[in-house]
DNA sequence: CCTACCGATCGGTAGG
DNA sequence: CCTACCGATCGGTAGG
């Protein structure tokens, strides 16, 4: 009677949760239907639940397979040699490029998590809260060292991981900046405020 | 047959719209259902209708009553006559303090615009842009009288607005930071990253 | 301000 | 992958 889902499905299931993530960003996780996504991929709707099985799976799916890949790849960062100044600009960049490449899902994890249920809300919340606390913690050593002046690394933070988001309001073809361009003045206006 | 909503009804409305942007917030415009909103108001759904026409025309008032704050007091701060880095410390410890003292209401106009209808939402859109390019104006004239160095103004505005945003995850009574030290700090990074 | 209720739409299941 | 359908819930109206 349960429902079985074979890891063989991935393919098929990752097209699902890429077209959710798309639909889930325009019209919000709660005021987009099961029937719509299912319409965007070119079945009924029952036909999804061969694959999927609820449609808060989905959202799971979208916010910790983005969560997943912020984690490794600043802790990538955070074990190089580099100064902790390099590594908070490698940091800010990556953050930017997530934004601009992987918008969709980064979007929906951004907006829609607190429509997770428990556990996973509760776990989300802890990863975002281990993840931000590693960049606290890379800006106190920066504090420590002297590269950065002293001020609340927590403010900081929020401060740089905030600036970053927003770019989800950026408009891409306008306004002729270049993605080059967005990047340094961006990277610049946030390190240069912080620096010593 | 139609509802006439009489103006003399307005402290009962505001009590609502009040209750309306903490529900939203918490839950999100769609997820949240009118029959929660009047509980939170002791009343039974039916009765909201002799206060208010719709779901939607809430979430108006929400969307209009806190842009045209912004509004107001970016107009005022910018025909004034200081510097332009004041002006901009003026606009950021604004945006902060509504950030923190008018949570409800600046978090669903930033987050649940996107659920306005028709001709609304091009109105409230309208309204941002124009918003948004005064302060791009400000910071050009910043960069024409050498107070700021040269960079994408555009850039320079997005990242001051969505740092300052950002503060709806603020935690306040956490990490014993006070409002002065966030604001002061925040003011610097912001303003530092910019001046000459 | 209430009770009673409507049509629409939702996520999801049964069964093939 | 489909058709057929379920119970729940939604925003809102009628009528008092």
């Amino acid at each position: 009677m349960a429902k079985i889902i074979t890891q063989k499905n991935g393919t098929r299931k990752d097209v699902i949760i890429q077209k959710a993530a798309a639909l889930y960003k325009s019209k919000s996780y709660t005021a987009a239907s099961m029937r719509e996504l299912a319409e965007s991929l070119g079945v009924e709707a029952p036909s999804l639940y061969n694959h999927i099985g609820s449609k808060g799976e989905l959202l799971e799916a979208i916010c910790f397979r983005t969560g997943n890949r912020f984690i490794d790849q600043v802790r990538l960062i955070s074990e190089g040699e580099e100064s902790i100044v390099q590594k908070l600009e490698a940091i800010i960049r990556f953050h930017i490029r997530m934004m601009l490449e992987n918008f969709d899902e980064v979007f929906v994890a951004n907006h829609e998590w607190k429509h997770l249920q428990e556990p996973f809300l509760s776990d989300f919340l802890n990863i975002r809260r281990t993840y931000e606390k590693s960049i606290i913690d890379l800006i106190q050593q920066g504090i420590d060292r002297g590269e950065i002046k002293p001020l609340n690394p927590y403010v900081a933070v929020l401060t740089i991981l905030s600036a970053v988001r927003g770019l989800e309001f950026w408009q891409r073809n306008k306004k002729n900046v270049s993605q080059q361009v967005l990047e340094n003045d961006m990277v610049n206006h946030l390190l240069n405020g912080l620096t010593t």
